[in-house]
DNA sequence: AACGCGGGGTG
DNA sequence: CACCCAGCGTT
């Protein structure tokens, strides 16, 4: 593969004229406020358009600037982030909020390099935001990039590896017009989610087929090459529900696990789905089963949980009070539990529960 | 270099 | 069911 200056520049020319025809219309372009712009990429990773817009509009209503969300408390940030998943977003973006306002004095950064340095902001995100916001010519390079580059180009280097991300990362930041990198960028990733889609692209209409590797070599499916090696993992997790009156015991969930940040319950979990279950008596009271059975799926484990529930007495409040505190549980009054921030599988159940 | 991290859409 | 989505941080 030899492709010449020219070849690049045709290519990029193309895409931009494919843009200027086929644009989508989305709340964050045409801003250059870079903390608007930041926050639509952070939602945007790994998340659909379509998933994310509702998610953007709530960010900027309830956090119109970034000191907005650095005075924000963290449990209302990832309660406004519930049901968006990858939690470590919501609370890298708060962090970085209070690292601009309080340490930068407000001023966001405006360098590729500078804005690598934030935490939750990686290649993608840096070149995003420099480009949109500041017009540096650093070119993106997302799952619609690799797509389109490595069907255009032909380039059969894995793209979940080092070595490709390198390497997709070298052609794109070659083929960027330092003109408009912005609006390039833009165009790219447009085209690669409208036209050049993953499954049944309609290539018989798309302006670049004649020198498409792809295309015309007809390798079109096979591109771009990705090696997966994702191993799911099974689960079994038991909740128990334990209410005093109008209030529940919750438990945040620690890091080294999933949800890290979120409310649950107490849980056990069992390593086979046969396994007994034991929980320590609570004034002898018996739990009583949840008939339904919640299966939840996330990309890398298969849930499976169940619940029991048990009414401890007004009386004893103050013991289950004391029992929470010594386990690192929580009380919450039924009527505050909305404002948890709770795993899909949590806000799943207490629908079912009529809450 | 490999792995963990959500939830939802699509064929 | 498998695959993908405006990826990133940790180990």
């Amino acid at each position: 593969m030899n492709h010449k200056d020219t070849d690049f520049q045709a290519f990029s020319h193309q895409i931009l004229l494919w843009y200027s025809l086929n644009p989508r219309e989305l709340p964050w372009r045409g801003t250059k406020n870079p903390y608007k712009i930041w926050l639509s990429e952070i939602i945007l990773q790994q998340t659909r358009v379509a998933q994310g817009m509702p998610y953007y509009y709530k960010f900027v209503k309830n956090y119109p600037t970034v000191e907005d969300l650095a005075l924000a408390p963290e449990e209302d940030v990832l309660r406004l982030w519930q049901g968006l998943g990858y939690y470590s977003r919501a609370r890298n973006l708060h962090t970085c909020a209070k690292y601009i306002h309080f340490e930068l004095g407000g001023k966001f950064p405006e360098t590729y390099a500078e804005l690598l340095k934030l935490k939750g902001v990686g290649s993608y995100t840096a070149s995003a935001i420099s480009s949109f916001a500041f017009g540096e010519a650093k070119a993106v390079v997302d799952g619609n990039v690799f797509r389109v580059l490595a069907r255009y180009f032909g380039i059969e280097t894995d793209i979940a590896s080092s070595r490709g991300k390198k390497e997709f990362e070298a052609l794109a930041d070659q083929l960027i017009p330092k003109d408009q990198p912005g609006e390039y960028n833009q165009a790219i990733m447009d085209f690669g989610s409208r036209q050049c889609t993953p499954t049944n692209p309609d290539c018989g209409i798309c302006p670049l087929k004649q020198s498409c590797f792809a295309y015309t070599q007809n390798l079109v499916k096979d591109l771009p090459v990705k090696i997966k090696k994702l191993k799911i993992k099974e689960r079994h997790l038991h909740y128990y529900i334990i209410k005093c009156g109008e209030d529940w015991v919750w438990k945040k969930r620690g890091s080294g696990d999933i949800w890290e940040g979120l409310f649950d319950f107490p849980v056990l979990e069992k390593e086979k789905p046969n396994d007994s279950l034991q929980f320590e008596p609570l004034d002898g009271k018996e739990f009583e089963q949840i008939d339904k059975k919640y299966r939840h799926i996330l990309s890398h484990q298969k849930l499976n949980a169940t619940f029991s529930k048990v009414e401890i007495p007004s009386k004893n409040y103050q013991k289950l009070a004391d029992w929470c505190e010594e386990r690192g549980f929580i009380l919450v009054n039924e009527e505050k539990i909305d404002y948890l921030a709770k795993p899909k599988l949590i806000v799943n159940f207490l629908n079912d529960q009529g809450i």
